[in-house]
DNA sequence: CGCTTCGTGTTAATCGTTTAAATCGATTGT
DNA sequence: ACAATCGATTTAAACGATTAACACGAAGCG
């Protein structure tokens, strides 16, 4: 661990001044032939690699973006965090992760660590409803997933509404008599349009809203079991069900295998996400799905924008379309 | 976009000297009261967040930590990196993630980018078999997963040799007479050694090395499937096979269940790592696994550890227990 | 009363870069 | 022959923090 070789020790062996240095190895001037072989030899020798944090220092950025999300193994997060990490390299800029653990608290501290590390840029997924410390902060700013509800941000976001929307209203379609939902927690916008286009769904096609058919819970495994169970212990019995998260979708399914049901016979199934395992179970579930990677790259690609336009654009939002991949767990 | 306030504006207002805000911000030297006061109400007013830029380069740290991967979307990273995040956090490391999508000279340009961001230390996971980029950065330094044959190193592996050594070991020891393996890439460490593991077991029960059983494959899911097939083609079929990394599991079971094959009666099935969906699929699977979370918290504390010792400390290598998980899809 | 000690606060150098402005010799044009 | 121009290089001032060394008035002490 011995001390690093700087600019000074190049231009010192070298027998030029820093600038020259500079000069030579961000291109910036004409250094003569000679000279720069000479700096480049020293260089080459003393392993010497330039300091960013000086560099940024003086030029006023880091080709750093901070990414706040709650949980990098809720699966839903890598494929998207891929997609990210690939536009922003594209474009020079690296990444700095956060996990908030879905606490507002560490959330705040999060931020104030990433403003203080001087990042170009910040994409969040929310960590709960509170959002008031992201009001006055001059960093470009992007949401996906779990997003606030004022339009005065920038955000990516999945038509969630649509989605529960669309898959009630398959199900239904498909002449189910008593759909029933696990939707998510009241407090988030994912979990809020989800259950409103599952309500809409039902009332358009003149059903009514049964509250015995729905059962709000986190988001987790755990939940999603014990939902499932909830709902099956109604009288008379649901006869299918929306899971509206992908953690729901399998403590959902795993419950009713444990408990014994038949899919579709018994009750169909339409989860949300189309995850690696959705077409190795039995039978092989439908899913409303979103393209996870391209929403990356989009998040990615909209933050280096931002950057690039120093925020002088009008807020956007950008939303992508469900996609409903029917298989053999419910009507078809 | 409005340029942020330094440590200088909050002086002049507060009507001090930059090093009593320092001393105030940092705790670091007695204030009086009132100065202490007025000065908290200038930050406070100006929303100063003090540029750590600045700050790192004169302290000469960063409390950046590096995480080097081939891709945040392979099952395998996210628990991990779970572990990881929240053993940096704790000790007040930041994480800056990239991916080399397993190519050694894309993992040759972000490491020298990292380096250049002046890490305090760094975890990698080897994008393929080259490794002598490492050789002479004097950067704290972990491998983990894929990790380089020489001891020089910090390492934070599995036990591959022995993981598949217990799983072939018990599908021998229920009797099934030709177990097959799918084998992942021999210039990788976890490959060969998992690959040996296999070979060992059935020699020392006596049995031969069969090379029409073993399959070696790239560790994908496309891959799993075509070498599933491929092994299911042989005549006489395996009656048992190991599959050995997530991706190739997933793709395996997969051709099982396309080609109608029932498990564990057609053939056993033993499987990588304890994904989510093990448990819902019909049958649920016997795997080999390791404790991800934990091995993350473990190369997030080594790290650490080197990054305060500052490097004095012998290489170290841990290693996990391996741990097999019986369930219904093969001998028990 | 003179000397030290103490509590507060300031001065100024430093970390390792970038870059506008200055320097300096050689070349060019008239 | 002399000014103007040019190319290569250097000088030195930033960027925004930290901190050793210093300054200064008040208090303590024999």
């Amino acid at each position: 661990m011995k001390k690093k070789p700087t600019m000074q020790d190049v231009a010192a062996i070298a027998g030029v001044s820093t600038a020259t240095v500079s000069n030579v190895i961000n291109n910036t001037k004409n250094v003569s032939e000679g000279t720069k072989r000479k700096i480049l030899d020293v260089i080459e020798s003393l392993d010497y690699i330039p300091n960013n944090l000086a560099k940024s220092l003086k030029m006023q950025d880091t080709k750093l973006i901070g990414l706040l999300i709650s949980d990098i193994a809720n699966p839903f997060f890598p494929p998207v965090v891929r997609g990210i990490e690939d536009s922003l390299a594209e474009n020079g800029y690296n990444l700095i992760l956060c996990e908030t653990n879905s606490d507002s608290n560490l959330e705040r501290e999060n931020l104030r660590v990433l403003l203080s590390r001087r990042i170009e840029g910040l994409m969040v997924s929310l960590a709960g409803s509170e959002e008031s410390h992201f009001e006055n902060i001059d960093t470009p700013l992007v949401f996906f997933n779990r997003v606030p509800v004022s339009d005065q941000y920038n955000k990516v976001q999945v038509k969630n509404f649509k989605a529960a929307y669309v898959g009630t209203t398959h199900l239904i379609g498909h002449d189910y008599k008593r759909v029933a939902i696990l939707a998510g927690p009241q407090h988030l916008n994912v979990g809020r349009d989800r259950l409103f286009g599952y309500k809409e769904a039902l009332l358009e096609s003149g059903r009514e809203v049964d509250s015995n058919y729905i059962s709000i819970r986190e988001f987790t495994v755990a939940e999603g079991y014990q939902g499932m169970k909830e709902l099956m212990d109604r009288s008379p019995k649901p006869d299918a069900v929306f899971t509206s998260n992908n953690a729901l979708t399998l403590g959902a399914f795993q419950y009713l295998k444990d408990a014994g049901y038949r899919i579709p016979a018994d009750i169909a199934f339409l989860g949300y996400d189309d995850t690696q395992w959705a077409t190795i179970v039995d039978p092989p579930i439908s899913v409303v799905r979103y393209p996870m990677y391209e929403m990356g790259q989009a998040i990615g690609a909209m933050i280096i924008g931002l950057v690039k336009s120093r925020g002088q654009e009008p807020s956007r939002t950008i939303a992508f379309e469900p996609e409903l991949v029917v298989r053999k767990s419910c009507g078809c």
